[in-house]
DNA sequence: CAAGAAATTGAAAATGGTTTTCATAATCTA
DNA sequence: TAGATTATGAAAACCATTTTCAATTTCTTG
């Protein structure tokens, strides 16, 4: 399903109110580049919509999130990211500490051990986070 | 070797002090249960060490993460956790969302798919996160 | 062993990403 | 379209973390 239209069930479902602001942000958060903090997308938006306020990002990502239509990331530094929710929905990701490059991997293999370890422990997973720490092939080089 | 003299012997080769308020941090972070917070570390060291201050428990854990004792984690809460290196050095976690649980667990076949997805990107990896978040028995059971 | 240099400590303040507050504005219901 | 409710934006609050600074402790050197 479209993932504007997720998101406008959900904003109906809870009783909450489709703003232009928040058709925005989801539109820009949604066509470019996966993995945005709230900062970069606020400081995105405000080219074009400059009377967008960070508050609002942030609480839309938020909502977002909420509403599935993005997932919240937090890789080592210090602010959490977005991330549209795609049809791949289980990648785990390679993260460059030197450049911030992010690269987004899946690997069938990985989920069923996963799933094993699991299960050995009667564990119930709901949702898992698997990142790979280390130097991209150009920063390698350097 | 003991880790006690690992970080002994870090500080002497880096020309800090040792003192005492140091060695009780490392000695009751190493003789209890893994996973420490700052805060948590600091409230069980004020009961019998009152002077001890809340700066100190934290530059010590940077310290001890820097000399290689400790490792620092994040889990999804907001707090950073402090962990002692122990002998199986590469362990995962799982994490019951509902009471905080933490288990380890070590799955070669895991860490060798890593390494050959790391490999097809040209990655050099330093280190990982994988952690799965979800269930434990008990709290599934309720 | 004592004195001086250098590092450490603890309390309080600063930092910085995130979240909340509150008055005003926009949306939606009836 | 009015009234009720939610959303917005700016500023303030939050809170874990980090830094500052004066006082203290450690350690080296004479």
């Amino acid at each position: 399903m479209d993932r504007v239209k997720i998101f406008s069930d959900y904003i109906v479902q809870k009783g909450l109110k489709t703003t232009n602001q928040r058709m925005v942000i989801l539109k820009t958060f949604l066509s470019s580049r996966s993995h945005y903090s709230t900062e970069e997308l606020y400081l995105k938006l405000r080219k074009k919509h400059p009377k967008i306020g960070y508050a609002t990002v942030h609480r839309t990502l938020k909502l977002l999130a909420e509403s599935g239509v993005a997932i919240e990331q937090h890789f080592g530094d210090r602010h959490a990211r977005f991330e549209p929710v795609r049809a791949n929905r289980h990648h785990d990701h390679l993260v460059c500490v030197e450049c911030g490059l992010i690269i987004e991997f899946e690997e069938p293999n990985i989920r069923e051990l996963q799933l094993q370890v699991a299960a050995e422990h009667h564990f119930k997973i709901n949702n898992h986070r698997h990142e790979l720490y280390g130097l991209c092939s150009r920063c390698a080089a350097k």
